[in-house]
DNA sequence: TAGTGGTCTAGACCACAGC
DNA sequence: CTGTGGTCTAGACCACTAT
């Protein structure tokens, strides 16, 4: 069972709930102090807390002679953590597809073989998949894969399921680097991301190790206007 | 002249400034909450909100039936740079210089007010900065302070020290967050980076806080072909 | 004007640490 | 045991918003 938790802590978890699971949407009213007092038979100064502390985490926004409204959405692409798309696109409520433009078995090249640390033509797993969130490409996932730390890849269905949630299933994962730049869109991957050729696009290089062998390569790319990384020190 | 603050914002103020100045180092002893009711004649709750805050800020750390301390230092995020660009041109070997563009002091817009968490109108110090690394633009930041954590912000020499350098000396940075996006340079940002308009550039949007005030925010543009960002995890 | 949030008071009881 | 922090109460006054 549940540890009984501060009253301040029940009424702040219920708040979230109520947000979490979309009864309450972005912008509208939330009950104000003198309601919630009545609701929880507590204190004002106990609800005051509660509501606070959601004000600071940025789920609630409060206006003083007017009452406290649900926050505007989070912003999305948390960079320290490792999250995958579909789960930052549900956490939005919108729905998230993906379509698989190719799986398949290639040699690395001189260049892969670098970054992976394998001999030059070492066989790599490759696929291409384009992320869309309802209708609209948000990321061209460009993915390399070492065989050893997922044998499997080839046989998944990454319509259902991310590349990267396959890794994170199959290989523990030690740690990430990563670069970020901004390049304009070459003309293949415009197409794909339905943009402009030349287009800014955010480019998220990510290498992943397990076990102390690189397990994956990814090159994302996303449409400059739709993307946006966040974090926090 | 400053507005009065709060109570609670004034011994936030007095609690940070202890430890700022070296007074209280890491891992000290802070006075009680009964000590400190004594010391300002407030009641406890109002202590109590303040070395709460502060607590959740991560700057003191509580032990139940023992005390509050000064918490220990915070860790370096290896994340995106919180170095500042000329530590960086330097370790590249390369020679730093800067141009100031503009060192004023304006009064904040409904944007800034509400990212600074102030009321429009709110006087704020503002700077525009071109770095270079050689004779190349690398960065064009767009920074405004807020007067009460770096009062001497317009006295500074902007051409010899960075904005960074002189915010982390006047105030003790607790926390940054920050935003990474593409967009295509306007008109006048491309000149000044001596670039096209609407070519990619790697923007970058951090705030820093000091003490629960919003301390600093600054845009910086980078051309895309010379900039990116790096990390670990 | 009535309702909202922003702050503050002067108590209280509890769990826990250290002596 | 005393002193600490953790929480909570039942009021209060103020500034602000909306009507």
């Amino acid at each position: 069972m549940q540890e009984k938790s501060p009253i301040f802590q029940q009424i702040k978890d219920y708040l979230v709930g109520e947000i979490a699971s979309g009864r309450w949407k972005e912008g509208e009213l939330v009950p104000s102090e003198q309601a919630l007092v009545r609701q929880f038979g507590v204190s004002r100064m106990t609800v005051n807390r509660a509501v606070r502390e959601l004000t600071a985490e940025q789920v609630l926004v409060r206006r003083q002679g007017s009452g406290t409204y649900v926050a505007p959405q989070k912003y999305q692409g948390t960079l320290v953590e490792i999250r995958n798309i579909a789960d930052e696109i549900r956490a939005r409520g919108k729905q998230h597809t993906s379509r698989v433009l190719a799986l398949d078995e290639k040699s690395a090249d001189d260049t892969l073989a670098a970054e992976f640390d394998l001999e030059p033509g070492a066989t790599l797993f490759h696929s291409l998949i384009v992320h869309f969130e309802n209708e609209t490409p948000v990321q061209l996932e460009d993915r390399w894969v070492n065989p050893v730390c997922a044998p499997a890849y080839l046989e998944q269905d990454f319509s259902r399921i991310t590349p990267n949630e396959h890794l994170m299933a199959s290989a523990p994962l030690q740690g990430a680097t990563y670069t970020i730049e901004a390049q304009p869109a070459p003309e293949e991957e415009a197409r794909l991301l339905a943009i402009g050729a030349g287009a800014p696009c955010l480019v998220l290089h990510r290498r992943t190790t397990s076990a102390g062998r690189v397990a994956s390569v990814a090159t994302m790319w996303h449409p400059g206007h739709l993307a946006r990384f966040t974090g926090s020190v």
